[in-house]
DNA sequence: GTGAAAGCGCTAACAC
DNA sequence: GTGTTAGCGCTTTCAC
């Protein structure tokens, strides 16, 4: 095998005809002989060819790919999100291209460079870390829907989030449903989805008349920055938490009963996200679910509605999600701990 | 702004030189001068000029990109093993291009043929499902890496891959020590990494004199197939499972305590991969973990290797696993169950 | 130092 | 139906 690859130049001297007429062939063209256009197939499947997509976009100045951001790919929920991306995606005849900023906020920016630079025709980040001005930069430049965050607007994006404040005070009136008051939130650190969510906590706590037990404990979003800021937490002798989301709640009811206490017997743990291995036994975590497919799903609609007219009124599409009660909350003990 | 981007051409013609001193400037090369050099960034800043990775790549001959093919973004094991590559990649100058084939191998050959297509200099498949003619078919057209598999050969395919055998022995040999004989295999399904699993499983047991004993129960590498399998393995009432993967046993685990028996009084677990919510106190997975990260990282290393040299030997790296004792595992109970 | 020219692999008019 | 031509945006000799 020779070192390059075959061009299309390779298959049209083989199969004895012009390189356009292979071009045409191999797109399907109905004005090309059966005769020649078995000789192209042939000649192209004998060398091996493939296309060079580089070249072809090029020319038709189209990629047919969409870049998707993740921001940590550790975190379930943003492998199920992109599921729906994927399904809706292929099925119109675009491919995705993945990356990941990893933990720092730099290679993120790096990372969408070169994806423009690739010339994907639109962009759906999960999650990012962008500075406003960065983010109405590239959203001038190509299609961009945000997903999960919905605090920066620009006219050419778009945006699918959850109402991550109704998500919140539902799990607070879960938790006062069951008799708890003494109610602390980990929060998710400084992130506009964290900052939602613990407004969230705050106006249901004070709508049920607990406003003097408002404590928000700083914590993360990771199953290490939940088990971390347990210890704080537990210092204020609660006897429920809302942690900001899953992976960080089974982080924190690690170090409950690390601190030898029981879930949901001594504290009940609400989570937020409803990750699908939450539902698993062992976890069997009470959460707030968001239809995290759908997510996925409505960012691809958006990206490929704005691709074909990039002049199309900005949509914030909002889902909504669900309490799911499984076994980490549980009704308050006679006698607090 | 216009509709297109603007190109090489356009910063030319406003900074008032030739294409040929644009490319030259923005390449860093030594022979501008220091007066042309300014205008030409300034002007490309202010165009916000991008080069077209497409025409470059098409000129160079280069992409300085290389894929990956992530078969479960769902298992986290994938991802950890991801966070080597990158690492490692990022930093020879190398992007990533990330495809999952999901559930579909169908999916998995168009997704490495769009890969080709961008001309991506290498391949790195993690945990394929390619039939071993497509996989030496691409590995003669790319430099091409498969991490966790060893089962196919071909000349320029490099190979970093975990002694399976050798884990599910240790996994056996834990057990054993424990007191247990009834030892039961939830095997991961059909795949080489699977069957070597089950190898080891079976070589131990033989050699512990527990041939008898040896039941393998058809599972998969999912939760809900761990979840699902656990009916048929404890109707032969063992006292200990090992399962082919850290997820699925978490799954299996799920099953156990739903049928009112306790994990380990009742039964214990062994899971295989050693991912980081596996360590998480709740979950407290006793497993054979492989060096995650490490996987990773030399799968980068060789592709790297190789895309340097093509014709360099194939290479087929092993690392070793090592058993982590955490609370699923325990003694047998004095009056089997 | 700088510009002109050629060409990477491909598609899309436009002739014939 | 088929071939010729031009050119997508870029880099790279090669003159000057």
């Amino acid at each position: 095998m020779a070192h390059s690859r075959p061009t299309i130049h390779d298959v049209a001297t083989r199969a004895g005809v012009s390189k356009s007429l292979v071009s045409l062939a191999l797109s399907g063209s109905p004005k090309v002989s059966d005769a020649s256009r078995k000789r192209i197939v042939d000649a192209a499947a004998e060398l091996g060819y493939r296309p060079n997509a580089a070249a072809r976009s090029l020319v038709v100045r189209r990629s047919h790919t969409i870049g998707v951001l993740i921001l940590d790919l550790h975190n379930p929920v943003f492998a199920e999100i992109l599921d729906g991306v994927q399904t809706e995606v292929r099925q119109h005849g675009f491919s995705t291209m993945l990356i990941s900023g990893g933990v720092d906020p730099a290679l993120e920016q790096a990372e969408i460079d070169m994806l423009l630079q690739f010339q994907v025709e639109g962009l759906i980040l999960i999650a990012h870390r962008l500075p406003a001005e960065a983010l109405r930069a590239i959203a001038a430049e190509v299609p961009t829907v945000i997903v999960t965050r919905d605090d920066i607007a620009a006219p050419t994006m778009d945006t699918v989030s959850n109402d991550d404040i109704a998500g919140a005070r539902m799990a607070v009136d879960h938790l006062v449903g069951q008799g708890h008051s003494r109610i602390v939130h980990l929060s998710g650190g400084d992130n506009p989805v964290s900052d939602a969510r613990a407004e969230g906590y705050r106006q249901a706590m004070t709508q049920h008349g607990l406003a003097a037990q408002i404590h928000v404990v700083p914590g993360g979003l990771t199953d290490a920055t939940g088990y971390a800021a347990v210890h704080d937490a537990l210092a204020l002798k609660p006897t429920a938490l809302f942690v900001a989301n899953d992976v960080a709640a089974m982080g924190a009811i690690a170090a409950i009963e690390y601190a030898n206490l029981r879930v949901p017997e001594d504290i009940s743990v609400i989570g937020y996200d409803g990750i699908s291995i939450g539902g698993m036994r062992r976890v069997n975590l009470t959460t707030i679910a968001q239809p995290l497919a759908d997510l996925g799903r409505l960012a691809a609609q958006q990206i490929l509605r704005r691709i074909n007219d990039r002049s199309a009124p900005a949509q914030r599409e909002q889902v909504s999600a669900t309490l799911v009660i499984r076994g980490t909350t549980g009704p308050v003990a006679v006698t607090p701990t």
